[in-house]
DNA sequence: ATAGCTGGCAAACACTTGTGCTGTCAAGTG
DNA sequence: CACTTGACAGCACAAGTGTTTGCCAGCTAT
């Protein structure tokens, strides 16, 4: 079975693996870290599939020199020590349901990056970013298209800005959040839009807007 | 001899040399690496150096691990290829005079990392970061503390957001652009503000907004 | 079938590379 | 002067790591 790009599984696999090991080390992966990390049996399978790797152009080798793998620059998101990096986990809309965040496979998800003007890496435990779909925050300065960054969380205070999840309609939205006796208000940030009422057993936080990130290119 | 560091020269080479052999290789330098280019008789003294060099920050180190040399982000500005930064040149308000881009040291600016997803590498040729006091944009979804990204360009069509020099007041300010005839209007994004009539001769627009950053943290 | 590929496995081998001594030497320091 | 400390040398060991060599199983085209 082979990928999109002619690859194989395996092959997939280590790619991956290499720009994480990087990422998060910041220096480049020894064989047989990709042989244990990727449970695989021997060094040789994995310089056999470096080797095609290589072939195919998707990595630079430095014969005989240790942790010599490297990415092509086109390929490698940032050179530059750990960076941040998060699960973009889909699109957060007034009305669309959200694949389950701790049901989803981080590690395969698409990730964000995040730039460490915005967080130190301790501070982004736990979060992931959604891709907000809708203008249904505009007065809270989040436009159709930006990137929300998520924590993570199963409680709220009043007015945070939420991801909050209604079980009975079983969708996820963006609102802020306000405790009102028994009932839960859940308050669009834009004039036009009116709140949702609802009781606190049918909503289900899933965790609080901690970044935005808006591109006007 | 010793540098502003506290840095001996040697261990000042040594800094300098790993970082040129990262940008260079695309991996780190080993021991015997840096020992040979550098003319030193032993690798214990690199192996010395190194470890002072550890003790004051300038270095991190991964203990046993070939070529585990790594460079603490907040140290490496720009070290390899199309890393996605930007300079931040400093602060933009309603009033203060901003360092004019052009004659800025880019090289020494601070820098400020741009998510991938925001924009690629060739995108921000000539973008630098502004970070934005005060909330005359608040309606454009710009609050005080965001961080935005701005394009240089000395022109701007009509609705633009721009960062723009008053030249008469000798300052530069964040608004949206009109032209009306031969007058400009500066327009604030902010229902309770009052948009800067001016004429064309006495605005000289400094660059474009492209994106938007945002931490809540 | 038979030969030729591809992908995988295991173990051994040899080079690379960090570390740990043991010294030397000059400059303090009491 | 004896003692300490910082900086440097030389060397050898022990990990850390890439490479090589055989061997095997499943396919595929001849």
């Amino acid at each position: 079975m082979r990928t999109a790009d002619g690859l194989s599984v395996r092959q997939e696999k280590i790619l991956r693996y290499i720009e994480e090991f990087f990422s998060k080390h910041g220096y480049w992966p020894a064989i047989r870290d990709i042989q244990s990390d990727l449970k695989i049996s021997s060094t040789s399978v994995v310089a056999y599939n470096l080797k095609a790797l290589q072939d195919k152009g998707k990595i630079n080798r430095q014969g005989k020199v240790s942790r010599g793998i490297t990415l092509p620059t086109s390929m490698s998101p940032t050179l530059i020590g750990p960076t941040h990096r998060v699960p973009l986990l889909g699109t957060i809309t007034a009305g669309q349901p959200l694949p389950d965040p701790e049901q989803v496979d981080l590690a395969s998800a698409e990730k964000v990056e995040v730039p460490q003007d915005l967080a130190s890496a301790d501070k982004l435990k736990g979060v992931y970013a959604l891709k907000v779909r809708g203008q249904s925050m505009i007065d809270a300065l989040i436009d159709d298209g930006d990137i929300v960054l998520v924590r993570r969380q199963e409680t709220a205070n009043n007015g945070d800005m939420v991801a909050a999840m209604l079980v009975e309609e079983n969708s996820v939205t963006l609102k802020k959040f306000y405790q009102e006796g028994s009932r839960i208000r859940l308050q669009p940030a834009n004039r036009t839009m009116q709140p949702i009422y609802t009781t606190s057993e049918n909503v289900r936080i899933q965790g609080r807007v901690v970044g935005v990130l808006r591109s006007l290119f």
